[in-house]
DNA sequence: GGGGTGTGGTAGC
DNA sequence: ATCGCTACCACACCCC
C-alpha cells in the first residue's frame, strides 16, 4: 500500500485512501473487490496493484484493462456463480464506458491514480511487486481474451493456473477467524472438516463406486452358473479380448426411456433451466451434442449456445444405471473367461473360449460376419441392447492393449477388431500418450529424448534406448507397445495391499497443535476405513504437501494445494504385542510423530495423507468389527455414525464461530450424490431428504436390508478365508451400500405421500432446528436460508461476515443504483424472465414416461428453482409485483399436485422464501441501509404468507394437514 | 542380489 | 501438471 502510494506520488499522480467523491477519480487500484463495490463503481476503472507496478515499469500508462480487477469467480459453487452472473452484468458495463485506447500516451504525471480503501488494499502478497514486474506484462492474454464476458477459460490448458499473485479473494477470507474454522482444516475434524470432506469428495466416492462394483463382479463371477461352454484354448492357440464399453453411457441410459430423444442433442444435467446462462455442468452428451462441440464437463449455458435451443437435457437415474450396469456385467460374464471391471460402464473380457466355441459350432443364421470373434461381440451388443436399451461399444484384438485401442474405432455403437497384421499401421499415427501408462510426463520424456511422441516415429527406437529413457520396465512396456505387443493378462482379484485417506483441499494451519490434531483426526478416519474391512497394518507412511516456496500463499484454486512440494515419512505401527492395528489412537500418534520429524512449518502444509500397508486381515467377519461396516453401509447409517460424530462435535469447546451446518448426513444416496458435481448434489439431496427420511422410518423393521446382500456375504465367505475373499470381503459393504439405493429408491415410488409430507417435513424442521440450537445464524444470514441453498450455504459460510453482508446487500445497492423511480427496477427484470417463461413450456416437452415437475420460469429443480426466487426476491427489492406472487403461487400449487416429491420441494422452496426475506429484514436493522430494508423485509413476509397459504389450501385437500415449515 | 524407504507417475470420472 | 482421492506400480537410492 505504502509502496503503491509512494510510486503514484513520485510520479505526479493523486492518491486518496478510499473514495470520497468519486467525481474526479481516474483509477481505482484494488486487490480484490467485493460485488457491491464492483456496482458501485462499475463506472470506473478498477484496477489490480500490478496495472502500477507495470506503469512505473514501462514508464508509461499501460492498457489497463489488462489489469482489470475483476470479481472472483473461479469456483464452481453455486454462490459464485451467482456472483459472477452479477458481476459480467458490471463488466460489460464497464466495457462501455473504455475509452483508454490501448497504447496511451506516456503521459502519467498527467493522472491522478486513485486507490481505494486501505481495507480493500492491504498487502496481502507482500512479495508481488517483483515478481510481478519481472513477468512483464504477465497474462495479458489470458485476460484480455477472458475480458469481454466471464467465458469460459480455453478448455485443457492449465495455463491460467501460472499465477504469481496470491487468491487475493481466498487470502482475505482466510482473514476470517470463522472462515477458517468451518473451511479449513484448522480444527481438525472438530468442526466436521473431514467428515465433511469425504462426503463432498467426488473422487472419494469415485473410488467407492469403482470397488463396489468390482464385488459386483466378484459376486456374478460366483453366481453366474450357466455359462456357455468354454473350449479352453490350445497354448499358444490366438486369444481374444474385448474391451466393452457404453456410448455415453448416463445420456444413453436416459434416452433409452425416451424414445423421442434419440437421435437429438441430448446432455445429462443436473438442471434443465437457466438457460444459456447456466452453468450447471453437463455430466454426459449424446453423440449428437459431441457433434455440435458439446463436451462432457462444459457449462450447461455454453452447451446450448453450440446447439441452440434443441438441446435437451434429461436428469441423473442412479437406478437405472446401476441395473444397466449390473445386467451388462451379467451378460458379460455368461461370455467371459476371465473379466476385469474397468468402471460402471466399461470392462475387459477375455473370450477366447467363447470365440473358439463359436467358431467350432455349425454357422448360425443371419450372422453378419463370417467373423466368430465379432460374431460374439454383436451378439453381446445385442444382449445389451435388448435389455438395457443402450448400445456398447467393443474392441477386439488378441491383447488388452490393442482391443483397448480397438474400442475408439469402435464408437460410437460398432465394433472393431483390430487383427494383429493392422496393428502397426493403425498406432503408427497416435500419439503415445493414447499409449496406456503414458501420461503427461512419460509423454515429455519421450519427447525430449527421442523428439518425437508419434508412435510410428518412435519405432526406430531401441529397446534399450527406451529402457534408458523411461526405465528399464516402462521401457519394456513401451516398446512393447509400440508394436502393438502387450503380454499384460486380465487381472484377477487381488487383496489389498493398503488402505488410505488423504485431503489436500483445504488445509490451512496456523500452529503445530492444529496440524498434529488434524493428522491424528485423519488417522482416526483410516483408522475407521481399516476396520470397515476388517484389516490391520504394520506400516504408516505419512505424506504431506507443503506449499512449494514459488507458490503464492493462496492459488487460484480456492482452498487448493497449489504447487507444493511432497515428503513422505513412514514408521511402523503395532497393537499390542506387536501386531497389526487398527488403532486410532496408534495410527494418529504415529502420524503426528511423523509430522513431527519432517519439521515443516505448520502454515504450509497444503495436504496431508495417511496411509497404512502390510496389511493383515482378520480371520473371519470381524463380529464386532465387519458386521457393523455394514451395517454402517447398510443402515441408514449415515445419521448413526455420521451425525453421532457431527453432533458430538458442538460438545467440544464452543467454537468461535458455530460448526458449519453439517451436510445432509452421508447416506448410501449421499454416497452417490457426492460423487456428482456440488451443485448436483444440492438438487438431489434437497430432493431426496423426504425418502431418506422414510428409509429411516422403516428402517428398525427392516433387516431386510442388510440381508438383502447377506448371500453375497456367504458365498463369499467360505472363500475369503482361503484365497481371493479379503479384497471381497473388504469390498463388502461398498456393495451393501450400492445395493441398497436401488432399495431405497423403488420404495419411495410406493410410500403414501402423506407420510412423505409428514416425515420429510418433521425431517428437515429437526435438522434445522439442530442447526438452529447450535447455530441460529451464520452471520446476520438464518441457517435456514443458507441450507435452503444449499451449496451456497457452503459458500456463504466461507465469507467473512462483512462480506457476506455486502454480497447479499450487493444485489439490492445494485437496484439502488439504477432504480430511479420506485419499481422500476422490478418491471425491468420482469419482462425478460416473462419472456423466458414464456418459451419455457416448449423448451421441455413432458414425456409420458418421466413424472416431470412444473417449471418456474424454465427451472424445475429445486436449486434452479430456488436460484429464481432468490433472483426475484433480490432483483424486486422493497415489493414485488402481485403478477409475480401469482405466478410463484400457481406455481407452488402445481408443484404440490406434482407427482414426485412435489410436496418437499415446495417445502424447501418456501423455506428458501422465508430464509431470504429474514435476511432482509434482519439486514435492515443492522445495517446502514435506509429503512426501507425493514419494510422491504415486511413486504416479503406477507408474500410468503400468502404463499404459504395457497400451498397449504393445496396440500390439505390432497393430505389432510397443512406444511409444517 | 535382496530388503527397505522415499518419490513419482498413472488411471479412473 | 497447479482438480483431487485411492490404489497400485515402478523407480532410485540406501542399506546389508
Amino acid at each position: 500500500m505504502e509502496e503503491l502510494r509512494r510510486l503514484i506520488l513520485l510520479r505526479g499522480g493523486t492518491c486518496v485512501p478510499y473514495v470520497r467523491t468519486k467525481g474526479v477519480l481516474d483509477f481505482i487500484v484494488a486487490p480484490v473487490l467485493t460485488l457491491a463495490k464492483f456496482r458501485e463503481f462499475a463506472r470506473y476503472k478498477v484496477v489490480r496493484e500490478g496495472w502500477v507496478l507495470e506503469c512505473v515499469a514501462e514508464d508509461r500508462l499501460v492498457d489497463w484493462r489488462k489489469w482489470r480487477l475483476r470479481p472472483e469467480g473461479e469456483g464452481e459453487t453455486g454462490l459464485e456463480d451467482f456472483l459472477r452472473k452479477g458481476g459480467e452484468r458490471v463488466e460489460e458495463e464497464v466495457e462501455e464506458e473504455v475509452e483508454i485506447p490501448p497504447s496511451d500516451p506516456p503521459s502519467p504525471s498527467a493522472r491522478r491514480a486513485i486507490a481505494a480503501t486501505q481495507s480493500l488494499l492491504r498487502p496481502v502478497a507482500p512479495r508481488l511487486a517483483p515478481t510481478v514486474i519481472e513477468q512483464g506484462a504477465p497474462r495479458t492474454d489470458s485476460v484480455q481474451t477472458d475480458a469481454p464476458t466471464a467465458a469460459p477459460r480455453p478448455e485443457g490448458t492449465w495455463d491460467h493456473y501460472f499465477v504469481h499473485r496470491s487468491n487475493h479473494h481466498a487470502a482475505h477470507l482466510m482473514k476470517s477467524d470463522q472462515f477458517r474454522v468451518n473451511n479449513t482444516s484448522e480444527r481438525g475434524n472438530e468442526s466436521g472438516f473431514i467428515d465433511k470432506f469425504y462426503q463432498n469428495s467426488r473422487l472419494h466416492h469415485l473410488s467407492t463406486w469403482k470397488a463396489a462394483l468390482r464385488l459386483l463382479v466378484a459376486e456374478a463371477r460366483a453366481t453366474v452358473v450357466a455359462r456357455v461352454p468354454t473350449v479352453l484354448p490350445e497354448p499358444g492357440a490366438q486369444r481374444y479380448f474385448f474391451h466393452v464399453d457404453f456410448d455415453a453411457f448416463f445420456v444413453s441410459a436416459g434416452v433409452a426411456s425416451r424414445p423421442h430423444l434419440k437421435g437429438k442433442p441430448v446432455v445429462v444435467c443436473h438442471s434443465s433451466g437457466g438457460g444459456r446462462a447456466s452453468t450447471s455442468e453437463v455430466a454426459s452428451a449424446s453423440y449428437e451434442a459431441r457433434a455440435l462441440g458439446v463436451k462432457n464437463g462444459m457449462s450447461l449455458g455454453r452447451a446450448r449456445q453450440l446447439c441452440g435451443d434443441d438441446l435437451e437435457t434429461i436428469p441423473y437415474e442412479f437406478d437405472t444405471y446401476q441395473s444397466h450396469s449390473l445386467t451388462f456385467y451379467k451378460v458379460l460374464l455368461g461370455y467371459a473367461d476371465e473379466l476385469e471391471a474397468v468402471s460402471v460402464d466399461e470392462a475387459l473380457l477375455e473370450v477366447t473360449g467363447a470365440v473358439t466355441a463359436r467358431a467350432l459350432a455349425p454357422e448360425e443364421a443371419g450372422v453378419r460376419s463370417p467373423d466368430p470373434a465379432i460374431q460374439l461381440a454383436d451378439k453381446i451388443r445385442d444382449d445389451i441392447r435388448a435389455e438395457t436399451g443402450c448400445e456398447v461399444s467393443i474392441g477386439i484384438s488378441h491383447n488388452i492393449l490393442l482391443a483397448r485401442m480397438a474400442t475408439k474405432k469402435a464408437k460410437p455403437a460398432g465394433v472393431f477388431r483390430l487383427k494383429a497384421e493392422d496393428a502397426q499401421a493403425f498406432l503408427a499415427d497416435l500419439d503415445v500418450d493414447q499409449l496406456p501408462q503414458v501420461g503427461w510426463s512419460t509423454r515429455a520424456k519421450i519427447q525430449d529424448v527421442f523428439g518425437s511422441t508419434v508412435c510410428g516415429a518412435l519405432l526406430s527406437q531401441s529397446r534399450d534406448a527406451l529402457r534408458r529413457a523411461l526405465g528399464p520396465k516402462t521401457g519394456d512396456t513401451i516398446y512393447g507397445f509400440l508394436r502393438g505387443q502387450d503380454t499384460r493378462q486380465l487381472t484377477p482379484d487381488k487383496e489389498r495391499k493398503s488402505v488410505s485417506a488423504e485431503i489436500n483441499y483445504g488445509i490451512r494451519f496456523r500452529t503445530q497443535e492444529q496440524a498434529d490434531r488434524y493428522v491424528a483426526d485423519l488417522g482416526a478416519e483410516v483408522s475407521k476405513r481399516l476396520k470397515s474391512i476388517g484389516a490391520r497394518g504394520r506400516q504408516l507412511t505419512l505424506k504431506i504437501m507443503s506449499r512449494h516456496p514459488d507458490a503464492p500463499v493462496e492459488p487460484p484454486k480456492f482452498l487448493g494445494h497449489g504447487k507444493c512440494e511432497t515428503f513422505n515419512r513412514g514408521g511402523a505401527i503395532a497393537g499390542p504385542r506387536g501386531t497389526a492395528t487398527d488403532d486410532a489412537e496408534v495410527i494418529g500418534a504415529e502420524a503426528v510423530k511423523l509430522l513431527a520429524s519432517m519439521r515443516l512449518d505448520p502454515v504450509e502444509l497444503r495436504g496431508v495423507g495417511i496411509q497404512v500397508t502390510k496389511l493383515e486381515f482378520s480371520a473371519g467377519p470381524p463380529k464386532g468389527q465387519g458386521l457393523p461396516d455394514d451395517d454402517e453401509a447398510d443402515s441408514p447409517p449415515t445419521e448413526a455414525s455420521v451425525e453421532g460424530e457431527m453432533v458430538a462435535a458442538p460438545a467440544s469447546p464452543p467454537a468461535p464461530g458455530p460448526p458449519p451446518a453439517p451436510e445432509p448426513p452421508s447416506d448410501v444416496d449421499s454416497d452417490f450424490l457426492a460423487a456428482m458435481p456440488p451443485s448436483i448434489r444440492a438438487e438431489l439431496e434437497a430432493e431426496m431428504a423426504s425418502k431418506r427420511k422414510r428409509k429411516d422410518a422403516e428402517l428398525p423393521k427392516r433387516p431386510g436390508g442388510r440381508h438383502k446382500y447377506a448371500h453375497i456375504t456367504k458365498q463369499l465367505r467360505p472363500k475369503i478365508k482361503t484365497t481371493l475373499g479379503n479384497k471381497a470381503i473388504a469390498e463388502l459393504p461398498l456393495y451393501s451400500a450400492w445395493g441398497k439405493r436401488g432399495g431405497s429408491r423403488s420404495r419411495s415410488h410406493s410410500v403414501d405421500p402423506a407420510v412423505g409430507v409428514t416425515t420429510s417435513t418433521t425431517d428437515s424442521d429437526s435438522d434445522v432446528q439442530v442447526v438452529e440450537a447450535d447455530v441460529p445464524h451464520i452471520g446476520d444470514f438464518a441457517v435456514s436460508t443458507l441450507r435452503d441453498l444449499g451449496i451456497d450455504l457452503d459458500v456463504f459460510a466461507a465469507l467473512p461476515a462483512d462480506l457476506r453482508a455486502e454480497v447479499v446487500q450487493a444485489e439490492r445497492q445494485r437496484l439502488g443504483l439504477r432504480r430511479t423511480g420506485g419499481k422500476h427496477s422490478a418491471k425491468a427484470a420482469s419482462p425478460a424472465k416473462r419472456t423466458k417463461s414464456a418459451a419455457a413450456p416448449k423448451i421441455a416437452p413432458t414425456p409420458a414416461v418421466v413424472a416431470h415437475k412444473p417449471a418456474l420460469f424454465g427451472a424445475r429443480d429445486t436449486s434452479a428453482v430456488a436460484d429464481v426466487l432468490t433472483r426475484w426476491v433480490v432483483t424486486c427489492g422493497a415489493q414485488p409485483a402481485d403478477a409475480d406472487v401469482a405466478r410463484v403461487g400457481k406455481y407452488l400449487v402445481k408443484c404440490v399436485h406434482a407427482s414426485m416429491g412435489g410436496v418437499d420441494h415446495v417445502a424447501v422452496l418456501l423455506r428458501h422464501l422465508r430464509g431470504l426475506a429474514g435476511d432482509m429484514g434482519r439486514e435492515g436493522e443492522g445495517e446502514e441501509g435506509e429503512g426501507s430494508e425493514a419494510e422491504a423485509g415486511l413486504a416479503w413476509w406477507s408474500v410468503i404468507e400468502r404463499l404459504k397459504a395457497e400451498v397449504d389450501a393445496a396440500v390439505v385437500s390432497k393430505f389432510g394437514a397443512p406444511l409444517r415449515l
